[in-house]
RNA sequence: GGGCAGAUGGCCGAGCGGUUAAAGGCGACAGACUGUAAAUCUGUUCUCUCACGAGUACGCAGGUUCGAACCCUGCUCUGCCCA
């Protein structure tokens, strides 16, 4: 298979443009795609274009990774229904420096291979041009009719809340950076999520007027959930690829809880596993979907993927204590499991106060597991509250020494997923 | 500069003088069911409170009224149209 017939069967094309498979048969080629600043840390979202990017790497081709210094300072409107706050300078800078970090993992930046991944920021050649020079020499080529009739302009314009000439000009500059790579790096290839391509398709529009020259790209789809949810969110918000931002823990169980149409496309798309090996998985969980072997492989290969043996290691050990014995009693938990799950909440709290009995609404409350009073009653009224995995039933029960595990831990659960231990010293 | 429309809880969106902490939907959280799924059903969802209750809230500032998200005045912001 080559590089193009792998991406689409792993469903990570959507949109192509004509003659990409041909140049990527014909030669080594430079390609390229853009990450925004807009956060410190690189999310699972961003995980796909990395992907493209390693695949690229691996089938012979030159990988750039984009740094959008410059574009993050104007805001990409796609997708967006309303003009953005532009992100401060040190913010920006910050971020960049994190993604940078985060990319550096995942691809091959050994220069002695010919096909070494590079890595630019577009900051770099946008910070010296002047707005004279940018709308002399880049903005001409280009009609605002033509900029006017793409889906994320149109919609804004159509929308109540208008669009700044700011955003506007957005597609313009990354279009600008497609051409600086063709003209500098030889990048003939720009890849990203399908909501980017309007962008995209300037940006090779720019290539083809100012340069004469011949630009391809495609797009992968953007990942939904089955159930018509944002993908990447989990109860806790954004899963982040950064281990501080989103413990290997939470990151495993982020996949381990994928919905079973979800995990069949997914194990495609996030792991590097073969055809007929996902062939052969698809096929044993429809025969026993109970078992979740599709999940388990999945969170396997993408932790291990992300965050390294080390990570998955402590992420299927924490789980194994908090869910494979759901049944178990919290006493059957040593010390050193107890102290060994990674990922769990851990929390210090007063020895006296247990010592000297306390009501489970301060306890829970005292220990920042909820932030008034009100809420830990609410939450034990609706049965979601279990300590030492026994459930709270009564709201007044009274917290002391006799409930305590190794005669130091208290095994609290907020819902069915969220732990926490609380260190009584 | 002129005219018109609008600004409601995380979002969408009703309300248009008292029964409105504000319908409905979405989202979120929890429970039951299950496979730590999905679908479904149930509960919760301004803040504080065990509770009774209290405090804030319908763009901002004033005013009319026993009483205002709803009426009046001024201001700010947004969109549309005209110059």
């Amino acid at each position: 298979m080559n590089l193009i017939e792998e991406l689409r069967w792993r469903g990570m094309i959507q949109d192509i443009m004509p003659g990409t498979e041909e140049q990527l048969l014909k030669e080594q080629t430079s390609a390229y795609i853009g990450f925004d600043p807009t956060a410190e840390s690189l999310h699972i979202g961003s995980l796909v274009p990395i992907l493209l990017l390693v695949h690229l790497q691996k089938a012979g081709h030159k990988p750039y990774a984009l740094v959008g210094g410059a574009t993050g300072m104007i805001g990409d409107p796609t997708g967006k229904s309303e003009e953005r706050n532009l992100l401060s300078e040190d913010v920006l800078q910050r971020n960049q420096d994190g993604i940078q970090k985060q990319l550096a993992k995942f691809l091959q930046f050994d220069e002695s291979k010919p096909n070494a991944a590079v890595m630019v920021n577009n900051y770099d050649w946008f910070k010296g041009m002047s707005f004279l020079d940018f709308i002399r020499d880049t903005g001409k080529h280009i009609t605002v009719n033509y900029m006017m009739a793409k889906d994320s302009v149109k919609k804004r314009i159509e929308s109540e809340n208008g669009i700044s000439f700011t955003e506007f000009t957005y597609q313009l500059i990354q279009g600008y950076d497609f051409y600086w790579l063709y003209k500098n790096h030889n990048c003939k290839l720009q890849m990203g999520g399908s909501d980017q391509w309007g962008n995209i398709t300037t940006g090779a529009e720019l290539i083809r007027r100012k340069a004469g020259g011949e630009a391809f790209a495609f797009t992968c789809p953007l990942l939904k959930k089955a159930d018509g949810g944002k993908f990447g969110k989990s109860e806790k918000g954004n899963v982040w690829l950064d281990a501080e931002k989103t413990s290997p823990y939470h990151f495993y169980q982020f996949w381990l809880n994928a919905a079973d149409d979800d995990a069949k496309k997914w194990i495609k798309i996030f792991t590097f596993l073969p055809k007929e090996a996902i062939e052969t998985l698809i096929q044993q969980h429809d025969e026993n979907a109970a078992q979740r072997l599709l999940q388990k492989t999945l969170a396997k290969e993408v932790t291990l993927f992300v965050h390294g043996e080390e990570g998955l290691k402590q992420a299927i050990e924490t789980t194994e204590k908090l869910f494979a014995n759901q049944s178990a009693p919290a006493e059957s938990l040593s010390e050193d499991d107890l102290e060994g799950m990674e990922g769990v909440v851990k929390i210090d709290y007063d020895g006296d106060k247990v010592k000297s009995g306390i009501d489970v609404i301060s306890f829970l409350t005292e220990t920042n597991i909820f932030p008034s009073r009100g809420e830990a009653k609410k939450m034990i009224q609706n049965g979601g509250i279990s300590i030492n995995r026994k459930k709270v039933e009564d709201a007044s029960l009274v917290i002391a020494s006799d409930k305590l595990l190794h005669s130091k831990y208290l095994l609290v659960q907020k819902g069915k997923k969220n732990y926490y231990l609380v260190k009584v010293g």
